[in-house]
DNA sequence: ATCCAGGCTCCTG
DNA sequence: CAGGAGCATGGA
């Protein structure tokens, strides 16, 4: 249950957003790990400026309401920046129900007011993306979970204990049968300790990334080992905050294409990308409403998940 | 056992 | 540039 929350900022997203959705899908969805999901609460540690905190977001009181954020002793500029980006609520998705193309409209009119949740880091969103490559979700979650575990600081707060993901300069340190041993496969490791070590040596720039274009994020990201189109796509969707990103490489993706085109098997890469220039500039919210399709599909009604 | 799951790298035509 | 082999894991 959300506890009172002195101190709080408000920060009013963007109608229409739909909070409930937004946990919902949080809620269900396996890599969902570090996030602790309540009624109307969202809940996890994240670093800021380098100093482990707990945030804590409530959902409005009333449907266009404010939502209630706490972040331990931050300004409150720093707390509406934080929510402003995890939750995108700045974000005017009005101009998405003018799309004129029935499958995406069909798509987007079940999940108006959702948003592409976005995870605290760049390096949080690439290792976890990495992490989930080619595996099913569930054992990424559990992969994830292993990780976090092993690697990630310990945060005890009122609230309980919560654990963060680790830093990079942390995984930096370890040897790749460190990760093999949390059932990560020899090239994962390798990779995740690859991108932690470019971060810490400076090679990559995660705050730098947030300044460029779309392109030049998506090469220098490709630029690491392990990390493909597909990935780096997740990560602007996920960690960079792009409306406009398209991982048409995602398996899950092509699944939804497919069925809502009327194809009867998967869509190709090249066909989710063809489809997708009518989504354009707001492809990420095609694809996580895509994505949402899925889970719907599955539990033969909407509420399901979708990151 | 076989095929699949929210791919990537490297190597051929 | 397009396509495929080989790679690693656990799950259904």
């Amino acid at each position: 249950m959300s506890e009172p929350l002195s101190n709080s900022t408000s920060v009013s997203p963007r109608p229409p957003f739909a909070w409930g959705m937004i946990l919902g899908s949080l809620r269900s969805s396996p890599g969902t790990v570090l996030e602790r999901i309540d009624d109307d609460t969202y809940q996890r540690a994240v670093h800021v400026a380098g100093a482990p905190a707990l945030l804590t977001v409530v959902g409005p009181a009333s449907p266009e309401g404010p939502l209630s954020a706490t972040l331990d002793g931050c300004h409150p500029e720093v707390v509406q920046r934080l929510v402003s980006h995890l939750f995108q609520t700045a974000v005017d998705t009005s101009a998405l129900d003018a799309i004129d193309d029935p499958a995406f409209a069909q798509a987007w009119g079940a999940c108006r007011g959702f948003r592409p949740v976005q995870l605290p880091s760049v390096w949080e969103a690439t290792a976890w993306a990495i992490i989930g490559q080619q595996i099913n979700v569930a054992f990424a979650a559990r992969c994830k979970a292993a990780f976090c575990a092993a690697h990630g600081q310990q945060l005890e707060t009122p609230s309980g204990t919560f654990t963060l993901f680790p830093t990079p300069e942390a995984i930096a340190r370890l040897e790749e049968a460190a990760l093999q041993a949390l059932q990560f496969s020899r090239q994962k490791a390798r990779y995740v300790i690859g991108v932690a070590r470019a971060i810490v040596e400076g090679v990559l720039e995660p705050d730098a990334l947030h300044a460029v274009t779309a392109d030049e994020a998506l090469d220098r990201l490709m630029a690491l080992k392990g990390v493909g189109r597909w990935t780096a796509e997740y990560v602007l969707l996920r960690g960079l905050g792009h409306q406009d990103a398209l991982p048409a490489g995602d398996v899950a993706l092509q699944k939804a294409v497919g069925r809502a085109y009327g194809l009867g098997r998967l869509a190709t890469e090249a066909e989710v990308r063809a489809y997708g220039q009518g989504w354009a500039p707001y492809r990420s919210y095609a694809t996580i409403a895509f994505w949402r399709s899925n889970a719907a599909q599955r539990a033969g009604g909407p509420g399901a998940s979708a990151p």
